[in-house]
DNA sequence: GTCTATACCTTGATAGAC
DNA sequence: GTCTATCAAGGTATAGAC
């Protein structure tokens, strides 16, 4: 693929990914990521100067994901209230996931906020490619800022507080309710007044 | 105080209180809070026989915490809307240490949903603290089950995405809109058909 | 009850053979 | 490029002196 392309360098990426998802990025040990990967530890520093960079480039390939997932959004629908609710699909669809291990979003930002703030802003660029795109379909169906801010931000804070709502009660029927919540939540978007909208119904 | 009530023992409990906020609990080790305490490590082992039951300490000392701090706010306030508020101002009153660490039992319960799941139901135990004292309020309102339950985890999930957020993008106006929409959701409660209330708005 | 000393393991990271 | 051997540091936990 890329100029980083190497086969090796995938591997470890694509299994410190799960792992970091699975385990949180602190207590994945290169260990970890080397049996998983089917390398020997001492070979990850060829690839990687420390833990740190394997977390950013498990990032970048977080983010190429979620670019090609939009586009595909983008390209199967084109009413922009289609295509929210196509986001609000997505929590209902990880629905397992989300139950058992929280959004890999929301978990690792939690998890880098405490202490590693640099590395947070880094998985940040996540939550703001959806934001943005979110945003856009707000400005497609008419609305302006600073209302596009406020409603993109609130979608977003609903899907974080569904995902760690549903891991800690175990409770997919409150996943499914909320989501439903954000269904009637995106009808309602411009329908009456666009300024009382906002964030409260 | 209580039958387990050690000067020094709480002041373990205390010192690992505020780093397992600080730090995350597997971030934090036997020395660092030997230093908050000032004791030294071996000492532990007398008081605690293991880090999982630290943790168990810390939880109970938050559950009292809580227990207090809802006692606080049902002498003060009588009205069931007046009460609901008040939590939504905790957030407000908050949002400093929420933008700089997240919500304490959102971000615990985060932590220990992916590997240490039998300790992340005792964290539940503080939200389930909270879930409780709200559908209360509800049924005061004449709210029904199963809608309470429903609007009960709706105001913890907002109010968890909402931490999680504003620790993410640092942003308080985000935090500040949030609990005005949820202010409007509690005047709402009830004021029309309370089956069509549910999360929708 | 309190503290020192330490055992034993795992960690992230390095050096250097191949 | 790949892998083995190993480092120093820090982790939890224990033994035992006081």
């Amino acid at each position: 693929m890329g100029e980083k392309g190497s086969a090796k360098r995938n591997r470890i990426i694509a299994a410190a990914d799960t792992l970091f998802y699975e385990q949180g990025y602190n207590l994945t040990s290169f260990s970890d990521i080397a049996e998983a990967a089917g390398l020997p530890r001492g070979n990850f520093y060829y690839y990687f100067r420390s833990k740190e960079e394997i977390l950013a480039a498990v990032i970048d390939h977080r983010l190429q994901h979620i670019r090609v997932l939009l586009n595909d959004w983008n390209t199967t629908w084109q009413d922009p209230r289609e295509r929210l609710k196509r986001f609000v699909q997505m929590l209902r669809n990880s629905a397992d996931e989300l139950m058992r291990l929280g959004c890999p979003i929301g978990s690792l930002s939690s998890e880098l906020g405490k202490t590693q703030r640099p590395l947070q802003s880094q998985a940040r660029a996540m939550l703001d490619l959806f934001r943005d795109w979110i945003a856009e379909q707000l400005a497609a169906l008419g609305m302006t800022e600073p209302d596009i801010e406020t409603c993109a931000l609130h979608l977003i804070t609903v899907g974080q507080g569904i995902s760690l709502v549903a891991s800690v009660y175990q409770d997919r029927t409150m996943l499914t309710r909320e989501a439903t919540a954000l269904d009637d939540w995106i009808d309602a978007l411009g329908a009456t007044d666009a300024r009382a909208q906002g964030t409260s119904r």
